[in-house]
DNA sequence: CGTTAGTTTGAGAGGACTCAAAGTCTGTGG
DNA sequence: CCACAGACTTTGAGTCCTCTCAAACTAACG
């Protein structure tokens, strides 16, 4: 699952993914359940087997979730695995989830060990990166009913496994303009 | 310069850095010139020693900026430079400038021949991802008043030296929003 | 079958947009 | 050294999208 996975970045040695695979453990959660509250310094990155689930912040006392998690993402509260501060984001579990976890340390470990797994990751951000760049663009340029439109296209499943509310703030719209969006569709 | 530059993300050792340094050219150009356009696709990457530039594309007839280099940036077409597909977007000349260019072939080759530089250079990404994170959390949340706030605070170098007709499509607001907010504050 | 989470509908307010026109600045040529 | 063209910025008027607050539905679950 994970290797698999993996192979669509970068096709690694035989030895390479024994020792990535041993890395990580696996971690199973249920629905509402928390990977991650805010304040916590996030200390591993997660690949999502199965289930859903979300990262999302407070402002102005209004949950606002800003990314999902489906199955064969990597998750994780970038910025504080990255930098090691506390996280700004709960990321909770939607559904009841699969996945599997590797710390940071055992990460660099990795790094330190296999070029080649570096090289992966490198590989993997260019793809993040890029996936990210056209999220921003989304947001800054284009009206609401665009940003739904572009969902319903690109990951309509999204709409049958999570609710609307969540959804409007990841669209960065409130609940009730979404739910007029969709009405005139 | 950029030697030194990129101490800040990690250190190289000797024989790295003189690799590395071979590698770059120095490109001169002047304001208004193009470094990329639209539907070419990008062979390089860029680091900017001194000067400005922008990148933006056409939406509905208009120019829209999204992004703005200056010294001490590593500039490209990301999606164009990684993907090699051709490029939707613009670079252009701000300021006369002075640049380092490398090619995606030889840098493809360095990282081949030295660890430590793909580690760089996913630390870089690690950085640059950050980044974007944050604008686009600011794209999606802030208002347009709260988005040109807060560039004053963290690049206040900006306002003197770009046209704001820029500034205003760079923060995702209409030139004359732009203009009364500014007699506002 | 009642309670709670989730969704829709309504009314009014406000931010940001567009189109249009008037200023302002700056650099070049006479 | 001044005048003017072109680039850039501001101001005005009217419109529309999206927001907020409130209330009514609807669905799902114990």
């Amino acid at each position: 699952m994970l290797l698999n996975h993996i192979r669509n970045y970068y096709p690694l040695s035989e030895e390479a993914q024994a020792t990535l695979y041993d890395c990580f453990e696996q971690v199973i959660l249920n629905k509402n359940d928390y990977l991650l509250h805010e304040g916590k310094i996030c200390r591993h990155l997660y690949f999502l087997e199965k289930g859903a689930l979300r990262g999302y912040y407070i402002l102005d006392g209004k949950e606002i979730t800003h990314w999902f998690g489906f199955e064969q993402d990597f998750v994780t509260s970038f910025h504080s695995f990255i930098t090691q501060a506390p996280a700004v984001e709960n990321i909770q579990l939607l559904e009841g989830s699969i996945l599997w976890a590797i710390s940071k340390e055992k990460l660099s470990r990795l790094f330190n060990q296999y070029h080649e797994i570096e090289r992966l990751v490198r590989i993997a951000y260019e793809k993040y990166y890029i996936r990210l760049e056209e999220r921003f663009v989304n947001a800054q340029f284009k009206s609401a009913t665009e940003r739904y439109e572009g969902l319903l296209q690109t990951r309509p499943y999204i709409l049958e496994r999570i609710p609307l509310g969540h959804i409007a703030s990841y669209l960065g719209i409130s609940q009730e303009t979404l739910s007029r969006i969709r009405s005139r569709l």
